[in-house]
This record gives structure tokens, C-alpha cells and sequence, in this order.
DNA sequence: CATGAATGAGTCTTCATTCAT
DNA sequence: AATGAATGAAGACTCATTCAT
């Protein structure tokens, strides 16, 4: 009411990147203890520290921050394993060995984010989003793994399956290993989902990849594999 | 004035148990259109052509009406599956290839049931209800999976991996498929994503399953299998 | 279904009399414990052992099953004093003193019947229902009061109180006392509250009431009363 | 649009402790009018000029505004005596005729106050509601009455009579005229009802009250009293 | 007469959005 | 830029009443 001005500068003039930052932070905390269905503008913006009038204030509405927030988690997923792709430095295999690897980062692969990614799946609205957003670089993962899977292929891959498939393969399960994180936390962790995945690619392509699994064998791809089974 | 679903005609006075069918199919309908936010009490009694007092008649809420369909399917796709593994007839290697089958019949692998099935996923209240329904059969799939696996596994199955671990695999791939299904239907088939499913089981237990996966080859498996349990 | 005239002649057939009786017992019930407010018409029914159907069977409405329980009470309350005011055998004081006495009778003086008086008197709607059904035999019970409080002034009572004041008094103690009866029935008794009522009767007629209230002392009063009038 | 009850011009921020007031002020008149039962949140909001929201904001539900009322009428009643009882400069005789002038003074007996008592007393949720609201000053009228009586009983009071009995009493009369100002409007009046009241402490004390109880007599009393506590 | 499934108008409550300060 | 009181549309739930059996 008085002498504001004579206050320390606060947070209050925060520049407004910081404070979408700040609201789909909390968004992600708040969506995955309560759902698409129970989270509340309130909550996210109790969560955040901040008024209700601040999600209206840096978003037009509430869609407007999910799909912010949607956004948020496509793309830190797609800067996880987009550099390796496109790191020429590194072999076909030990790319593919990476992207996988990423998509078990402690970074995105947590229970949280886990939690919110199944939240806007299980939607049918943001499942649309979902595919309008990433229709874009769509299937570049997809294809990245498709495109390796080929490469390996002719050095050696396992017997019929197409690079397509097993791409899809990997993906897919990837994805319900995801699920099973979140469902039954218990009983599987992700280390041990990482590695059921990592044994995938071994059976597809036995040559370049350990069976074995462990943090170790990690692209520890054996040029000598004398051929196994 | 209201458009009675293309369903027998009502009797005033349907035994109880027919009006929560029909409630509970109509709910699998709406909320696959909608979502489990945007179902309406109202939509899903007009989709049935009952009033909308008929939830709470039948119902004691809205939630109790979505814990029954979310109990409809998981009933429903346990029956699927759970005679198949009690079935004394089959071989082992029959029984995993009927239990996976089973995963992508047209009766439960529908657009619309997978729909629902990652609604209440993607719902962390459901998913607890989940949890807490299934806790008595519980694992009693991933067990059925596992236990066969063993069994073919001393049979000559694949090298390392253990049958928990097999089981959790082809479970995990299945539901990332189902994921598949629901995220690019465009791209993906039900029967291609059996085919992949039976991939796995290949690579696993390549003296038992074919990989050319063609339905011909279900249960192309030594009949001199003894019998496990 | 079948062979029903086979049965024994149930209570299925009693006489509508009975029926109305047995919701009004229930209403009464009921209403006590839940006010008129949370009072449905199944809670009603249930308690009666009858089917929600009943009601609207033996009453037009729920508004009139009230009614009727209202009406119920009116006339049983009545009927406990009207007769002794008829009495002439008895004294001027002796009526006096039974009537009072007759507000504490424990038929009438119930816990379930003075909160379901209360409760009727607290909803605007049944003020105005009870005004009207009084109307007739309205102020009867006062003017009775009334009139033998004249009588016994005449014989010498309290100096300048005029007999309508008395009535009034009287009355609104006895109210007053059995509002106490339901708001604290753990710091009063039915007995006190008659004792508190004769008491009052006591400083108003001394020369008729014993002020030391005991049940013996009832009636303890003059015997030369001429009859009054 | 809607009519802006005759209250000061509201301002988008009054304090929230004057919309609590607007509120608690329309629930008396339209309890009074409809009852409890009859009450809607949007007759409240619409009689205070205010959006049917306002009702949730300032009090988390209905049963919360009800009982925020019945607190008002609680806190009202005991502001109005409790001062003179504490107040040692007045004789006991001068505050027992004090406190049952404030019963029937114009600001807490009004017609509408009074239909709002006894349609919480008439309410079996709200009489418990009442009973823990008032644990704590609870008796004190009631004490305090029978405090002065004890006093005025040593200066030459009625006699056997006890203080708690007359305190009873006296409470007791108060509240069974205060539902005949309910019940019969037209056939008493509030000063009436006072002096029906100082009749029966006249009766108890008759050296201390004029039984003439017109208002000049009030405080007619004995100043040798010496001040009691 | 008796039943209780079915109905749907009536209310309470929630909560995204607005906007004066 | 930030706030949070105020709004009111939307939707779940209650329950008196109806009526086919």
C-alpha cells in the first residue's frame, strides 16, 4: 500500500519465461498426483508459489498450459536422443544403443513424467494433440531406429525382421515398459526395464549387441561376435 | 425423444443386471469418445436411452459406474485368457500362443476398449482402484506366462533370459503395441501387432514358434511336449 | 407369483386405517431423528416395513403424510386434556392440575414427540399448516386455562395477575420447559418439568396448589370450590 | 439484473467479513420465510445481491453458511447480557431485570430472529451443532441467572423455590413466549412477553421486582444491596 | 392393494475465467 | 506484471412421484 518501491526488488518481476517455466513445473508435479481430470488451476498455481491469475496471466487458459506442458515433456524427450542420431561419430550401433538408453534417462524417465505422459495418452483430446505436435518431426525416433536397424542389418541382423518392425518392436516396448513403471513400481525398475530392452536388440542383432545387458556391455559391441544360439 | 440405441427393446422392467450392462457398454463408448474427464453422466444414459437418474439407480455414482466398466474389462480379458491356461489339453507351447492370441482378439482388442483401458491408466485414481481390483488374480497372467516359459525354456528355449523376465517382455510389448493401436491406428494393425508379439515368442523359444508368424504356424510345436506345470 | 391365494392371509391386505397408522408411527420416528428436512419418504417406508410405493398410496403426498403426522399429534395431545375439562366431577383446581399434568403424560411427552412438534414448528410452511388445522378447536386448551384460573381467582388466587396472562404463562412455561427436553435432556427430567410447571401454579393459586410439588400433593386443593361456572 | 438489496453501494473488494455479513443478514430473512428446508443457496445469494458462487467463496458450503448463522444469532443473544452481568456497578436485582429486558429487546426478538432460532432447534442436526457451539459459554446465562437468584433469595426471596430451579424457569417462560410471538403474532406482543417475564421474577422476589412490571418499575430495587459475585 | 424401477426437475457444488485494483 | 475476489455455466446427485406389473 506504501513505500513499495522502497522494497527489494522480488521475485515478482520475474521475466516471463521464468514463470511458465515455473507453472509447467508445477503442472507436471500436480497432473501426476491428480490426473488430467483432478488438477486444478489452483493447485498448479499453489504448487508454483504464484496467484490463480498467473495461469490466464502467461497462458490464454488451462488447455493452453496442458498442451504447454505436453509440449514441454516432447520436446526434452526429443533433445535427449536427437544429438546422438545426429552425432556422426559415433557407430550405427552404438547410436541406437544410446537412443535406447536415453529413453531410460533418470532425466525423463521418472515417475512423475511417466505418470503425465500416460495422463495426455489416456485422452482422447490431447491424444490429438499429441499427434498435431509431434506430426512435425513425427516418427523422426521411428525412423531414426528404422534407418539404424537397416544398417545393422546388412552387417549382420537378425534372420526375417524388417528394420520397420523392429523399430515398432523396440518402441513399443520401450513404451509398455514405461507402463509398467507406472502401474507396478514395485515390481520392476528402470534399470531392469532398460535392460529387458537392451535384450531386445540383442536377439535382433546378436553381433552388436551383449546379451548380457549390463551398464558395462553398453555398446561394448563385439565385431568378433562369433554367432551365438 | 430419445434414440433408444440400436439395442433390444426395453422393458420397463429389464432385470437390474441388464440396465448395468447396458450402462457400462454405453459408458465404454463415450468415454473412448471423450475421455474420462469429459464423460457426462448425461451422455452415457442418453447413449443408452435411460434417464439420467438410471446411474444412480443402478449406480450409487458416477464413480462407482466407471469402477464397474473398469471391472467389465478387466473380467472380460482375464476370461480370454485364464481357460486357455487351465486347459490340461494343450501343450505348454499352445497355451503361450493362445494366451498371446488371445491378447489381440477382435473381442478385446478393440478401438474402443483400448481406449478406455489407457483412460483409466492414464487416471492415477483408477490406477490405484486397478491395483487394488486385481490384487487377488493379480499376476496370475504374468505368472501363467512365466511358468510356461520355464517350461519351454527346458525344452531348448533361448540362451539367458529368465522367465520371469521373458514374460514381463512379451507383456510389456504387448502393451506398447495396444499403445500403438490407440496412438497411430494409420500405421499399425491388430494382426501386425500379433505378428510382432509372436516375433518375440519366436526369438525366445525359436524350436517352438515359428517366426514367419503366420497363423498357420500357431501351435506348430513338439507334440512330444510332456505336460508342465 | 403363483398359488398366492395358497398363502396365509398376510398383512399384505391390511386395512388402509392400519397402513396409514403404521407410516405415521414411522414418520414420527423418523422425523425425530432427522429432522423434516432429512426425512425421505423411503426412510419413511423402510421403517414401516412398507414399500416406497406405499406412501403415495395411503397419502396423496409426502406434504400430506406431514400433515396428517401433525394433525396425528394435535389430536392426541388434545385428547389427553379436553376430557378432564369436561369433567365436572372434578374441581376447578383438580382440572387445572391435570392438565398440566397431561402435557408431562408420558404418552405425549416423548423425547421423538416433542422434537417432531419442534421440528414442525420450525419450518415456516407447518407453522401456517398448524395455524389452520388449529383453527377450529383452537385456543381451546388456553381458554380452558383461562377460565378455571378465573374461577380459582375468585377463590383467592395470586393478587393482580388477570386470568388470560396466567393461561398464557402456563402455557408457555410448559413450551418453554419441554423445548429444555429436547435441547438438554440430560440436565431435565419430564418430572422436573412438571414440578417446575406446578410450581408455577402454586405461587398463582397458593390458597389451591401445594408448592412443594410432589406427586402425593396433586389435587391438594379445596374441596368447598363451589364449581365454577 | 438483480436487485441490489437496500445495503450500502457494494464495492468489488468489500472485505471479506462484510460478504460473510451480507450473507449470514439474507440467510435469516429467507430462513424466516422458507425455513431451513426451503432455503436455497440462490434465494440467499439473490436476497444479498450477490452471484450464487459468492456462498462457496466465503463459506465452504451451505450447511457452513447455516451454521456461521446460527453462530451470529448465538454470539448476538449472549453480546446482548453478558456486559451487564460483568458489570459490577449495577445490583443484582438490577441485572437480573437487565438480562431478561435484553431477551426481548428489539434487536434479537424480532420475528424474524426468532422463526430462525426455532428452525435451527427444530433441525436434529443443527440442535447438536447448537450443543457444541455453546459448550463453552454454555450455561452462563443460565449460572448467571442463578447467581442473582441465589443472591436475591438471601435478601428475602420466595420461598422454597431453589435458584437453579427459578433460573429454569425463568429461561424457560422466556423461551416458551418467545414461540408464542412465533406461533400467535397477533395475540401477543413482545412487551407483553417482558412483562409476562418480570410477572414470574416478581412472584419469585417479590421484594426486589413490582409485580405492577410496567417499565418504570424495572429497577425498583433494594439499593442496600450490597454487590454480589 | 402393493411394489419398486424409472424418471427428471431441482439443487448444491465445482472451478475456469474475468477484471478491478 | 500480479493478484484473488467475484462470477456463473456446467454437471453430479437427490429424491418425490409415477406407473407397469
Amino acid at each position: 500500500m506504501q513505500m513499495q518501491s522502497a522494497e527489494a526488488p522480488r521475485s515478482r518481476f520475474a521475466p516471463p519465461e521464468e514463470r511458465r517455466r515455473q507453472l509447467i513445473q508445477a503442472t507436471l508435479q500436480v497432473v501426476a498426483e491428480r490426473g488430467l481430470t483432478g488438477t486444478k488451476i489452483s493447485d498448479v498455481t499453489e504448487r508454483a508459489g504464484l496467484s490463480v491469475g498467473a495461469v490466464n496471466h502467461h497462458f490464454k487458459s488451462k488447455e493452453e498450459l496442458l498442451t504447454a506442458t505436453l509440449a514441454y515433456l516432447a520436446e526434452e524427450l526429443q533433445a535427449q536422443w536427437y544429438p546422438v542420431f545426429l552425432d556422426t561419430g559415433l557407430s550405427p550401433a552404438d547410436r541406437l544403443g544410446a537412443i535406447v538408453d536415453h529413453l531410460y534417462d533418470p532425466k525423463v524417465c521418472t515417475p512423475v513424467k511417466i505418470a503425465v505422459w500416460f495422463a495426455f495418452f489416456g485422452d482422447a483430446h490431447y491424444r490429438q494433440v499429441y499427434r498435431d505436435m509431434v506430426k512435425a518431426f513425427d516418427h523422426k525416433r521411428t525412423a531414426a531406429i528404422s534407418r539404424i536397424s537397416a544398417a545393422l542389418k546388412q552387417e549382420g541382423g537378425y534372420i526375417e525382421a524388417d528394420p520397420e518392425a523392429i523399430a515398432q518392436s523396440v518402441e513399443s516396448l520401450a513404451d509398455g515398459l514405461w507402463l509398467a513403471l507406472l502401474l507396478y513400481p514395485e515390481r520392476i525398475t528402470r534399470e531392469a526395464a532398460r535392460e529387458q530392452t537392451w535384450a531386445l536388440l540383442a536377439m535382433h542383432f546378436p553381433r552388436h549387441f551383449d546379451a548380457s545387458n549390463d551398464e558395462s556391455a553398453r555398446a561394448q559391441v563385439p565385431d568378433q561376435c562369433p554367432g551365438m544360439q
